[in-house]
DNA sequence: CCCCAGTCCTGCGGGC
DNA sequence: TGCCCGCAGGACTGGG
């Protein structure tokens, strides 16, 4: 689930490893299947041990560790990963351990990162900065999905024919959003998931634009969301809030927060949409973007 | 190129 | 009480 907000809140929370050493990195005992980590891991090991971390940053909806050897350290954590520098939610899943020194002791000193996911499809990459910039260029990623316009959005998805929901989720239009803020974003916009982006009007790639920004940075706000599962955490294993604000998002069958309507689910190329069927038209009115 | 179905993975909850 | 199956959705692959 982790999206741009709480991949962003795992990125923020994770900052003052900035000016640390990595002293060594460790791949705890795991029964399971390991994780995806490339190059291997001890050819990765021997790139990053003894590297500074310079600065934190996040590609998409991976948080990035720049090293001083100009190398990308790249954490994806997919559906369960998460970036910690506590104590994980359980042992088990235990991934990586990087073992940190020196380094700021404000807010906090950690002496250690870890990388850990349950489910394991996430996955720890090691880049050359030109590797990143072709990895993760505009080409491969679109514009980031706080700072994307309107122009931006409507010259990237203005031809599709696809439904405005499905083009959301596609990381080369717009970086950053997934199933869950899709959902959030087209129901504060007022637009309805089934619209085709080529019969989008100008002023609803307006209202979608100012309801990506507004959304996502409420939720980073809240430092994101944590769904029944418990499974998502900021890098303090502590939970988010925004689940609690969801309008829409595993609502169905409630009352839309705006209008009243019921909120419907449907599915649309295999993912759950959920959406107000009054309220989020496929045309007419365009409804002011509001958000508390 | 564009678009979509299938795939991976684990834990949870519904049905029986 | 236990078993089975569907579902959750990140990103990637292959095929139409």
């Amino acid at each position: 689930m982790p999206e741009l907000p709480e991949v962003e809140t795992m990125r923020r929370g994770v900052d003052c490893v900035v000016g640390s050493r990595i002293d060594s990195i460790e791949r705890p005992p795991c029964p399971r299947k390991p994780i995806s980590i490339k190059p291997a891991f001890g050819k990765l090991r021997r790139r990053i041990v003894g590297q500074r971390i310079e600065r934190t940053g996040r590609a998409g909806k991976r948080v990035v560790l720049w090293l001083e050897s100009g190398d990308a350290l790249l954490f994806e954590p997919r559906m369960t990963g998460l970036v910690l520098l506590v104590d994980p939610p359980t042992e088990e899943h235990l991934r990586l351990r990087l073992r940190l020194s020196g380094g700021k002791t404000k807010p906090r000193n950690p002496k250690e990162l870890l990388y850990w996911d349950r489910r394991g499809l996430g996955n720890v990459h090691l880049l050359s900065a030109k590797a990143f910039q072709q990895a993760y260029g505009l080409q491969k990623l679109g514009p980031d999905a706080l700072d994307i316009s309107a122009e931006e959005f409507a010259e990237r998805l203005g031809n599709s024919s696809r439904m405005i929901k499905v083009a959301l989720l596609d990381q080369k239009a717009v970086a950053g959003i997934g199933n869950l803020y899709a959902a959030e974003i087209l129901h504060v916009a007022g637009i309805h998931p089934e619209r085709q982006c080529h019969r989008m009007s100008t002023k609803q790639w307006e209202a979608l634009t100012a309801a990506t920004h507004a959304v996502l940075a409420e939720a980073i706000k809240y430092e994101g969301s944590t769904l029944n599962d418990g499974t998502y955490r900021n890098a303090l294993n502590k939970q988010g809030g925004y689940q609690n604000e969801h309008r829409v998002y595993n609502r169905a069958g409630q009352a839309c927060p705006r209008c009243g309507g019921e909120i419907l689910r449907k599915v649309h190329t295999q993912r759950s949409t959920f959406f107000c069927n009054r309220c989020q038209t496929k045309r007419g009115a365009i409804l002011v973007a509001q958000v508390e």
